[in-house]
DNA sequence: ACGGCAAAAATGAACGTTCATTCTTTTTTT
DNA sequence: AAAAAAAGAATGAACGTTCATTTTTGCCGT
């Protein structure tokens, strides 16, 4: 195998252990050594391709973060109808959210702590953009709510995270009826009224 | 000072403290001996209040989850008509999430982190019982969608923890017509379209 | 009202462990 | 055989928790 390939793979299985531990015991309860056994490498062997734990962390953050608006983006082209490519962007993100739980999880734990440093949080907010500017034009068309982005995106998409969460601890499980339902109620959430 | 009110008050201010710290620093960088020295106490001192330190974090997580509800529910009684019942839970919910926002960041972090025991964490959810009895009613007089619990909870009341999130990073501030038009949001994704 | 005393509460220092990180040596690659 | 990558063992600091003492409290007989 190449060089390169082998330096990537060891990288990746850093980052996969990295999430997988930090999900299950949170970032206070996963040492370096926890996450060097998990990637079959020496604890040493970490600090050639992160510069410390809060880099792997950080770049973790970053990486999941791109594959999710990756994958949310992947279909979607900017000069689709305002409801149609919403439409598209909401599902691609429920089916992440669903399918890739376990790296959802992992953001939406960065997302409500302070493990991640304000600079690697800019640069993984960066990627949403494409969504933005959908919003910003559906306004200007009279599609969509004038509101605050924020609060767009509160009512738009960030339910997903919740049912993901609960979800994922078992609670209840979403079908496909559901999946239309929250659909439904996050367009009409954000939709003008006629 | 009687013996039995310094004890509380010693108590409470090791939670202030654990709040507080773990706020700003999260779990992982909140080591017992900084909750000691912010609360004005011994280290050892903590463990006459406290087990350890899962109990310490555990013991705050339903301190904060308890005054939460008791402040939503304040005002309210089961017999309101829905919606006038709805609206001032709701009010009450944001009321405590901007004004008790280190409170309610606390509590977002909780909830989305491996950090607190499984059973604190169900104890802490009884205490929302009231909402989800008014839904039941509303479902049952055709006032409220006939959506699972947690799809009314993900649409109607957790976008208000991602906005209280928004305004604590310095993002954006929320004030009383951003307010109003998400209560607006709220009430619509969740009642009978006519 | 008060001095003295036993119990309770609180303390600072100490302990053993665990952790992130580094150092030296070995293995792999070219 | 030189250079690069990886390893395991070592290091020093920091942590949660406990221990031996000291301080405070509440109560008693006077």
């Amino acid at each position: 195998m190449a060089k390169l390939q082998k330096s990537i793979d060891k990288r990746n299985a850093l980052v996969k252990a990295t999430i997988e531990l930090v999900n299950n015991n949170g970032f206070h309860a996963t040492p370096m050594s926890k996450i060097a056994k998990m990637a079959n490498v020496s604890p040493a062997t970490i600090y050639l391709y992160f510069e410390n734990k809060q880099d792997l962390v950080n770049q973790t953050y970053i990486d999941v973060k791109a594959e999710y608006t990756n994958y949310a983006f992947a279909d979607f082209n900017p000069n689709m109808p305002i409801e149609e490519g919403f439409e598209m962007i909401w599902k691609r993100i429920a089916d992440f959210k669903l399918k890739e739980c376990e790296h959802a999880m992992f953001l939406a734990q960065c997302d409500n702590t302070p493990m991640i440093d304000e600079e690697s949080r800019q640069e993984g907010i960066k990627h949403l953009q494409p969504l933005l500017d959908l919003w910003e034009r559906g306004k200007k068309e009279g599609v969509i709510k004038p509101l605050s982005d924020y609060i767009l995106y509160a009512y738009a998409i960030n339910p997903l995270s919740f049912l993901m969460m609960t979800q994922k601890r078992g609670a209840f499980t979403l079908n496909k009826t559901h999946l239309e339902e929250a659909y439904q109620s996050a367009w009409s959430s954000i939709k003008m009224c006629k």
